[in-house]
DNA sequence: TATAGTTTTAAATGTTTGTTTAAATTATGT
DNA sequence: ACATAATTTAAACAAACATTTAAAACTATA
């Protein structure tokens, strides 16, 4: 017997597309579970009775929990930023890109509510995990965005501020409104239909906000 | 042998003072592992090897982990909201009060750098734990604060906006720059001095944001 | 259809988990 | 000094944990 076919990767890919739907659904799985739980609060056998599949089997395609944890972590982390930085690198005009940058960031937690709470969470736990990420992490510091800032504030357009001042405004003041999501609708008493609304009004008057900052100085 | 003298409370508080110094010591233990590992990473022995005490005796004086955890969480929840709700009572002018509690804030998340991600995510992964303290809570949509906010919007001095809008804007905005500390610091390379030298003049671009923006409508 | 390669399974591994036990020790009131 | 109450201890508990085993059940292909 030879246990770890698909984990060491012995054998041709053509093989291992047969096995890809288990493999898969594990993944699915797991993301969900860990999205949800943490992974302090995520068991083996959590992640198997969520794929329907045999404890084994995660161990057998992953080698172990944490290996399991980093690939979703990975991901995680990409849904988490890459599509802000795609936005930060766009051809359009500052201000948009403001707007734009800001609506995504809605978007993107709206559609994956735990996503925000998970990445906040588990790098502050432990941080470390970040490192094989690191370079793509710092592209956020080189994009045309950052040019455009620049420009804006030679121009006298825009007071002077740095990427690593105004980025967290236009991602992270709407992103804790939304970290504290259950807070909020407990101290307010709404339900989550009342409290999208309130999140979608609060995101319009960051908008405003941080244009009414940046143009009058 | 009579077991759970302390825990069930049978006998005259007299006696009980005796054992202050060991239930206290626990219950600063286990305060310092919660804030750092969260709940589900902090196990019965963490706690009691950082308080130097036998494992028996977290159950012996609070009878389990999720009591013992309910009432720091108790302790932590007022931690993180009693001052700001007293500092919205008081009895100053509308403007120095929403630098006041930015100040604030700002000094809580110093001082105690785990407070925050500890509660936005205990609260994120299991909201029911807020229900004991929620008369607590709703406090916040009752306040001095609330009143001067209406006068300055009747006045026309402020624009419109809600009280669920502007507390976020003074407790949340700077929360969430030390909630991303750690991935703050990775990004952009800088060491805990330069991080905070970085969220105090983010803390002041706040201050002058929200002014801006209330202000000028 | 025989065979080797691959996947899935039930069962067991040794740890670690929260919690409990009963005995030993310390403190208290008389 | 003594009896009783309270605290602390070492050891044990069953349950849950991540992980491993070896055999069984598939699948592809020659």
């Amino acid at each position: 017997m030879n246990r770890n076919y698909k984990a060491v990767k012995k054998y041709s890919s053509v093989k291992c597309i047969s096995s890809k739907p288990s493999e898969e659904r594990i993944k699915e799985a797991a993301r969900k579970v860990f999205l949800k739980k943490g992974f302090d609060g995520t068991t083996s056998r959590d992640i198997a009775e969520e794929a329907d599949m045999n404890i084994a089997l995660t161990n057998y395609y992953f080698r172990s929990k944490e290996k399991l944890f980093l690939e979703i972590f990975k991901d995680l982390l990409n849904l988490y930023f890459q599509n802000t930085i795609d936005i930060l690198n766009k051809d359009i005009d500052f201000k948009s890109k403001i707007f734009e940058t800001i609506d995504h960031t809605y978007e993107m937690v709206s559609n994956e509510p735990d996503l925000c709470n998970f990445i906040v969470n588990e790098v502050h736990r432990a941080p470390e995990r970040l490192i094989p990420d690191l370079n793509f992490l710092r592209q956020i510091r080189r994009t045309k965005f950052g040019e455009q800032l620049k420009e804006e504030i030679e121009k006298g357009n825009v007071r002077p501020i740095g990427i690593e001042n105004i980025v967290p405004m236009l991602c992270g003041y709407i992103q804790f409104i939304f970290l504290g999501k259950n807070m909020h609708m407990k101290i307010f008493e709404t339900n989550e239909e009342q409290f999208d609304a309130y999140a979608k009004d609060h995101k319009e008057r960051i908008k405003e906000m941080i244009v009414c900052y940046l143009y009058n100085h």
